[in-house]
DNA sequence: CGCCGGTTTGAGTCCATTCAAGAGGAGTGG
DNA sequence: CCACTCCTCTTGAATGGACTCAAACCGGCG
């Protein structure tokens, strides 16, 4: 019963954007841009390309003299250890700059995968550089959006250093609600869970038959409602609590209140 | 037998630097800078100071207008969750800025407390973004120091969501020997650990008690030796091997290779 | 209709935790 | 100089949360 995502054969998920609008509202709320910084983003030079549900928009340590750019759909950042196990570093929606450290650094120690169809640009690494060059504003909003990156993923370190397997998916559906719901991703109260309950264990360091036991659970005790790679959080208060779950750390601009429903 | 930190109680290692010397060689290996840009980074205001082992360098959530950058000494990043549970999200050494965080986004979502005692210098919030705008390099040199600090956050991660006690102990330890290393902190093949166990457990996410018999068990494998707070590594191939660790994710130039010993 | 990816269920095991107590070294005060 | 305290490390025994292995179920698709 109600699975989580029977395989994103997706349709009304093909994406369609054809400009880099989302990827500048996002950096616009996050920093506030002027006409002029936004309409030299906007110019940027991007390949714009559809990708497929499992493929990779960025491949681990492949040098590339490009930076990704989601447009629509659900990625994921991860990387694997010696062994083999995958860990996922971070999930990215509509308008996330998916490898910033491409530009930055050169390089990407992780791959980006595709959770569902997505839409991507790629831009240019140069030209990206020469803008934040060009642009101190374009520099810091960059800048911001990369430590906007890092308190999520230390948020993530906490969630795994510190909480058990109860709390940890709550908060990781806490923060896909939230971030949803700023990106206006969710209608009426729902919201994507693009991922299998096997990534959901690669998200949290839990297994999947674990995280299967564990949402089991959350579904008995009524906090959540589950359809077909959606979700319905039916006490967000409670969920908050049992979660730990302060968004302090996403570090939205403030406007927009509580309930993600 | 054979604490690691019995009391820092230090006197040799109080700490006397009077400039930015140190983050200015950081930001030099990782970015690169002309001698324009050095000269500005120093001439930078900062206020210097020592601040004893255990006290904070850095308030969570406090709102502050400076930004603090560690020039002796050991500190580490770190949040608790709502029950009390505290997590170590970083440990920072000489030259590093321990609050980039504050200087682009204005909060911190984490305190920063002292290791031991430690010199660190507050640099106004103002003049850094100032000198940052004005020097596209400048700005450059700061992001990608964000970058890394992410790029370590992630790797954190890893080692949290896909490691055994073993594994993220032994991980933990070839950082510090690499960093220390690399930040020219390290002599005759020795490296401070400056933590105690019960620390130890909080950057692992496991118990104090559990860190102490895993320890012990890398001390009975022949992996390592321990003395008052300075540890040395017995075996650095076989460490690295056990630990999973590839340095890659340091970022750190060229140059130094191999065992940090 | 059979395959496939994903979810569900069961039973047994183990890594790490919890609780509790002891031991050792370093500083402190009488 | 000794008693006292604090902090850290150490050890033991019992418990439990999450894992492993394995099989069944389920809906969609070719």
């Amino acid at each position: 019963m109600a699975s989580l995502a029977p395989q994103a054969r997706d349709g009304a998920m093909r994406p369609l954007a054809r400009s880099l609008l989302a990827v500048v509202a996002r950096l616009q709320r996050q920093s506030g841009l002027t006409d002029t910084e936004r309409d030299a983003l906007l110019a940027l030079p991007a390949h714009m390309t559809v990708i497929e549900r499992g493929d990779h928009l960025v491949q681990e340590g492949k040098a590339t003299d490009s930076c990704c750019a989601l447009l629509a759909g659900f990625a994921c950042r991860h990387r694997s250890t010696g062994a083999g196990q995958r860990q996922i570093l971070a999930i990215h929606m509509k308008g996330d700059l998916v490898d910033l450290q491409n530009a930055g650094l050169g390089t990407v120690d992780y791959g980006v995968q595709a959770l569902t169809a997505v839409t991507v640009a790629y831009i240019p690494r140069r030209a990206l550089l020469k803008l934040a060059a060009e642009h101190p504003a374009i520099a810091k909003a960059l800048w911001t959006d990369a430590l906007i990156d890092a308190s999520i993923t230390r948020e993530w370190l906490m969630n795994l250093g510190r909480r058990n397997a109860y709390q940890r998916i709550s908060h990781l559906l806490c923060e896909l609600a939230v971030r949803e719901n700023h990106a206006s991703l969710n209608d009426d109260g729902n919201f994507a869970v693009p991922l299998t309950q096997e990534q959901i264990g690669e998200v949290t360091g839990l297994t999947a038959v674990h995280v299967n036991r564990t949402i089991q659970r959350m579904r008995a005790e009524g906090f959540i409602r589950v359809a077909a790679q959606r979700m319905s959080i039916v006490d967000w208060p409670a969920l908050v609590a049992a979660a730990d779950f302060d968004r302090a750390y996403l570090h939205q601009p403030a406007g927009e209140n509580g309930v993600p429903s």
